[in-house]
DNA sequence: ATGAAAGCGCTAACAC
DNA sequence: GTGTTAGCGCTTTCAT
């Protein structure tokens, strides 16, 4: 049975009080006491219980970042700098994984002992009532392109990358521009508004955009193999995450066609995969770092201060030019 | 402010233990009542305190995965399958991920209110006083070679994984097999016994065996540009997690050589990376399910019979021949 | 500088 | 079938 602070209390000859007072580093006590308190505390193993310090504080010091079963293509840097951003406010992290390819494992994570949720989204997170409706800790959107503008997010332009993409891939000498994208919802996707921009502009006609279920490598396989493998086939894709790049990349190579002599590839994200892949994947970085740090501090805000004003942050992003689009090799 | 169980009990009229009785689904609760209390339940938006009902009963409902921050290789899966398995017994998952390199995050998170911890490990976990010996919920190891007999844990036979592995290589006319591994102790790693059992056999010298840091693209590739920029080049390389056999192709590429027509390539681990890599990458397959599964019955267990028998369950393993490995391009 | 006591929200025993 | 009460382990006034 783990020891209480009652234990370690009868076996320091002091009352509880005291003890918690050492517990958590309360100055005013004496040096003879706090030693033989933190000796009871070594004996006895005492580790302060968790759950009975939340019920009466009302704080647990955690943040649970949900990340979604469509697996949000970044996730794990995501995950690493949200960690590590948190840890510099002193606060800890869990990850919740969705099961589910709904939002459910938002509702599951609400009824956790949390102060705050980070939600990662892959596409549009629009639910009938808004994370903010619902009761329970305060929610901050990562990366979703949610229209709820009564919730705090943390995302890209993604209008703008897309449009950044394809005037890199038109820059290298590419005329035939096809898309593959994530539709969330029936709203329209701000990278395709980027993408359709991007070509209006150099005067050329859009080509076609495909509409791929998440954002993984089987989706991007099939949406390229349907694209490549008909009737006039593009000469570069635009593609809106890595991992869909990925599985572009391959299907390019299965029907028998070279990257990037015969077709360009472009992603967004900028995995680490990407960089090893043959050829190393062309892609549009999004600073990582900055959306944590940003996601987390508005996180933080808003649990000190529920009625803030809601912000919608914009994290920087940058064409990263690798060997999936080098015009060189055309 | 959340509203509490006496608020819900004082707007429909009756007690909070009745309350309680309908929101944990007790049968013994007449119709009319249970209807009251529903629909106050859904007016002032209720929703039971996890801490406080954690503090009553000693159950959160709740598994921690521990991921180190060196990577596991296949972390994703396994996080998938794991919260599946849990799911699969009304257990929630919350994933740790450590920020540290060092196995700290296990300390973080034996504070946290959880019924149990699975700590994936990527190489050997052997802490001074083991996981076992500190207080806090039980533990389960996953993957990792402790040494720890004091300690659940469910792993693949390292050594015979690598024996196939390396079998697979001399089967495809392979004879300067060379190894990248990671050495997380002073301890041999089993993986290599496998390996230098499979030359042995054959009748041949062992060659090279490198040791990298962590299971990352990036340990991979320095150490395999070491491997082929030297004399004796080998013609075949036995790594000991995908992600280092990513980046041993990588390296490979990068220094003139063609996979597998100069160099094959052979992964532990199956990630889904390796499906999509050019060439598509042999590996030994872990069957994930099987692993998280049997961890999570291992942990359910211990948690309710804290003194059962330690166990250690070895999961099936398959080789998995894929381009990297051909020996028909040779 | 230390102690006594109240109470966070909930569930388990026990009355009725 | 429903209400009353005690107490899980902790922090926090308020005394001393």
């Amino acid at each position: 049975m783990a020891s209480t602070l009652k234990d370690v209390a009868r076996l320091a000859g002091v009352s509880i009080k005291t003890v918690s007072n050492v517990v958590n580093g309360y100055p005013h006590v004496s040096a003879e006491v706090r030693r033989r308190v933190e000796a009871a505390v070594v004996q006895l193993r005492y580790r302060p219980n968790a759950s009975a310090r939340t019920l009466r504080t009302g704080r647990t010091g955690v943040l649970a970042l949900v990340l979604p079963a469509t697996h949000l293509p970044y996730a794990d840097d995501l995950a690493t700098a949200v960690v590590h951003a948190a840890g510099q406010r002193g606060l800890r992290v869990v990850v919740a994984h969705d099961d589910q390819p709904t939002s459910s494992g938002l509702d599951d994570v609400r009824t956790m002992p949390v102060d705050g949720i980070l939600v990662g989204a892959s596409g549009t997170l629009d639910e009938p009532d808004g994370p903010l409706a619902a009761t329970g800790p305060p929610v901050v959107l990562i990366g979703g392109a949610s229209h709820d503008q009564r919730c705090d997010q943390v995302r890209i332009d993604a209008a703008q990358a897309a449009e950044d993409a394809t005037n890199h891939l038109l820059g290298v000498g590419r005329r035939r521009v096809a898309a593959i994208g994530v539709r969330a919802t029936a709203a329209p996707q701000p990278g395709s508004t980027g993408y359709h921009r991007a070509l209006r502009r150099a005067g050329l006609v859009p080509g076609p955009v495909l509409s791929a279920q998440h954002h993984r490598r089987a989706d991007g396989y099939r949406a390229a193999r349907d694209l490549l493998s008909g009737p006039d086939r593009p000469d570069a894709i635009l593609c809106s995450s890595d991992p869909l790049a990925i599985g572009a990349m391959r299907a390019a190579f299965d029907v028998g066609l070279r990257v990037p002599a015969d077709v360009a590839v472009i992603g967004i994200g900028d995995i680490e995969e990407g960089r090893y892949s043959r050829p190393t994947l062309s892609t549009v970085a999004v600073d990582t770092g900055f959306v944590a740090r940003e996601a987390v501090a508005r996180l933080a805000i808003r649990i000190n201060r529920p009625d803030a004003a809601v912000a919608d942050i914009i994290a920087p992003h940058t064409v990263l030019p690798r060997e999936s689009t080098d015009a060189g090799t055309r």
